[in-house]
DNA sequence: TATGATACGGAGAGTTTCTCCGGTTCAACG
DNA sequence: CGTTGAACCGGAGAAACTCTCCGTATCATA
């Protein structure tokens, strides 16, 4: 379900200043930014941003659209360029970073499979799963992990960690396993997150 | 540094109808419900309830109390009665109930150790450590994990799962990590919620 | 019981979300 | 090119919320 872009040139106009204005507010504000200051800094009458985003998380997933594919892409070029293992790794990376981008929207757009205007869950399926089963295959990751388990744990440490340390250390965790390993040594085959 | 009680007999009923009022509308609004139908409820002006709670945190974090304390005292009592791995495993399923209540009001207490009035990053911090060194010293845990990782790994899972059975399969995946095993063999040396 | 410190409560200022509708602008068509 | 009606704009304003101020009422103490 696509947000249909309007047909006049008026609207469309308006639609493109409202889009913009509210990148830079949210980047600034976080996802609760003031609607009105949106529609203030686009120029434009609170009812013109109602008409074309009538509910908050319609502006969200309109913003949040350009970063998501952006994500994707970047998820088939590692399938191509990298091992199973440290392509999925190394997406999953960016996943964290992309969640815990402009306040917590990407997580919050991320836990949302019905956001609307974008289907933000079919998208990050695709691309986690186009990393996700050559992993499985290879022997590197769980066989019965499914994508919706990354998205989530992922955007659990986007939302909890307080900064990049804080989610580079719980992703690693969370690939490693809590429990102690049985052979004594901590780290797994490979490196948890050596990838650049 | 501990919310005081206030000394008259009027102003300690009220607050103790303010945070009856507040526990019985937080359970059904959640955290973000509002102040001034909590006082309503309460039968008090919304004067009062700012008066006593000076901010939407304080009165969030009193409601939190009781609750916190009873989720630590269980955590001694799982110290005694089993062996270090259960027990932690244990107590983690627990916090992860906890923090899933209340619409995620417990996720947000226990991720901010400024929270007024209670100190809950010490509440929590003595409890979980007082299950986390035993079981490392019994080698069924990693030896570098901190009591904060945990509860962040915890709280991010409650925020995130949509439901128990997805907070209890996110739980085991951060357990046992996302890696394959060498061995081939997925489990790890206990089950790993095997506790009920 | 008298008294002053303490606490109450509600009016109201300042925000924010969201709606409604009179007036305006665009695009298609004759 | 001018007309026309559909699409669109903008802002007034209702409703909900947070938070403050202060006149009034209540309690504890002596």
């Amino acid at each position: 379900m696509q947000t249909t872009r309007p047909r006049r040139a008026d609207a469309r106009r308006n639609y493109e200043l409202l889009l913009a204005a509210a990148t830079a507010v949210i980047a600034e504000e976080g996802p609760d930014a003031s609607l009105n200051e949106i529609a203030r800094r686009a120029g434009v009458g609170p009812g013109t941003l109602y008409r074309h985003f009538p509910t908050r998380d319609a502006l969200l997933a309109a913003v949040f659209q350009g970063r998501l594919a952006a994500l994707c892409a970047r998820a088939e070029e590692l399938a191509e360029e990298r091992p199973p293992g440290e392509a999925l790794v190394a997406w999953l990376r960016l996943l964290v970073a992309h969640a815990m981008t402009d306040r917590g929207l990407g997580a919050r757009m991320m836990l949302n499979p019905a956001a609307p205007g974008v289907d933000c869950w079919a998208m990050l399926g695709g691309a986690a799963g186009r990393l996700l089963r050559p992993a499985q295959e290879a022997g590197v990751v769980r066989a019965d992990l499914e994508f919706a388990d990354l998205v989530e744990l992922v955007a659990g440490i986007a939302q909890v960690a307080s900064g990049p340390e804080r989610a580079e250390r719980l992703l690693t965790l969370t690939l490693d396993g809590l429990r102690a390993r049985d052979g004594g040594d901590q780290r797994g085959a490979g490196s948890s997150l050596r990838v650049p």
